[in-house]
DNA sequence: TAAAGTACGTTGTTTTTACAACGAAACTAA
DNA sequence: TTAGTTTCGTTGTAAAAACAACGTACTTTA
């Protein structure tokens, strides 16, 4: 697990825990590694989990699926990040989101029950990791509040406004890169693919945007 | 604060300390009480608040306004159940959402400096309150994927639907009664009011439905 | 109890979106 | 290289939603 500390040293749920002390931690948390290929699913909405993930390469997208079979995107998560974690505390056994690989990726996997009945070792990092869950948790419900605001907007164009010009913000530039291609886009605005495709290319022409592949510019 | 003992052993954020001691805990979090008439905002989204929101008495929505005053509502929340509860873990300082009294309404502000940085009585409590505040955030999760899974529905039906067979299955009966009043419940689909009031009687007509007023059944 | 205000359903028109179908470009793998 | 696959933009048409306007019933309050 040597190979990977860096990703796990950056992410959220080992916080303030140095790099060795990791090591030791992911014995008493019982982690293990898979290897999913791309499309493949990792979670499934509606099965059983008693596992956080931990994202070690690759990407992962959080979705929902309904019965026919239409997906929304809620978000996706690259290397150092978790899923999984309401799981833990909402009391719920079955997970409530899908989360599919959108590339070969690597998950490092957490029996939360060692995470809420903890070890001896555990209990000197036990605090520190709880205080970094609620961290996740609150910063997961920022961004499903996010995403929120853009689907609950009125119209294709407000959509794709509300979208560009958060990541246009989180960028900190008018220039920026997207993390989806157009399908998936649809899917977490809850739009039809050609019709935002459309409305991509009426506000170039309106000079509103500049785009070319994943690439952005706001104007 | 006795008069309003029985909701506050009733919050989620209690949860686990009994009723004596809640009452000494109120001192030490520098808890305060307002009255908010109807429609008065408690929040205002981008304002700074340092408080967290406990209802003692009445109802809130909470909701998001964009520029143009248009309004998404996120959730309503009566007595005893808490907001603003992101903001203390999620480094937000300006608060996400608006809080809005849909009647007149009675909230126990909490200063979350002193949930973070207790004080020794407070101490003996901190686990316990940080245990509690894990599971708000993971309900509110859950809370807010609901939501998410209502509004990207692709249309008016399916989005009734979807809403309202969780209502039936939160009532865990094909009668239940709604908290939104028809103007609230299109602000929370993203419908339009007049266009859902259609589709709502549409149903009735192929009575797949039945609805007066509040009251629903889904047949 | 009269008057004002609010909530809700209804309807017709305009605007927007969904859907299907297709072609070009980019990418993948044999 | 070539054939197959995926991604993306484009278009026309059908379907759906937004909007505005209005009537009625129910509430509130003066």
């Amino acid at each position: 697990m040597e190979k990977y500390i860096k990703v796990l040293k950056a992410s959220p749920l080992f916080e303030g825990i140095s790099e060795s002390e990791i090591l030791g931690l992911l014995n008493c948390l019982g982690a293990q590694k898979k290897v999913f290929q791309k499309n493949a699913f990792i979670f499934k909405f509606g099965k059983e989990e008693k596992c956080i993930g931990l994202v070690l390469s690759g990407k992962v997208n959080l979705l929902q699926e309904d019965f026919w079979g239409r997906r929304s995107i809620i978000d996706k998560l690259g290397a150092s990040q978790i899923f999984g974690e309401d799981l833990v505390y909402a009391n719920i056994k079955n997970s409530m989101l899908s989360v599919q690989a959108t590339e070969k990726t690597e998950v490092l996997f957490i029996r939360f029950t060692n995470m809420v009945s903890p070890c001896s070792l555990l209990c000197v990092f036990h605090s520190r990791l709880i205080k970094n869950m609620l961290v996740v948790l609150a910063k997961r419900n920022a961004n499903l509040m996010q995403k929120i605001t853009h689907v609950c907007k009125k119209n294709t164009r407000e959509k794709l406004m509300s979208f560009l010009s958060e990541e246009s913000a989180k960028a900190k530039s008018s220039k920026f890169e997207i993390c989806f291609n157009r399908e998936e886009l649809a899917d977490f605005l809850a739009l039809d693919r050609s019709a935002m495709s459309a409305e991509l290319s009426k506000m170039q022409k309106e000079k509103i945007i500049k785009f070319q592949k994943n690439k952005f510019e706001i104007l």
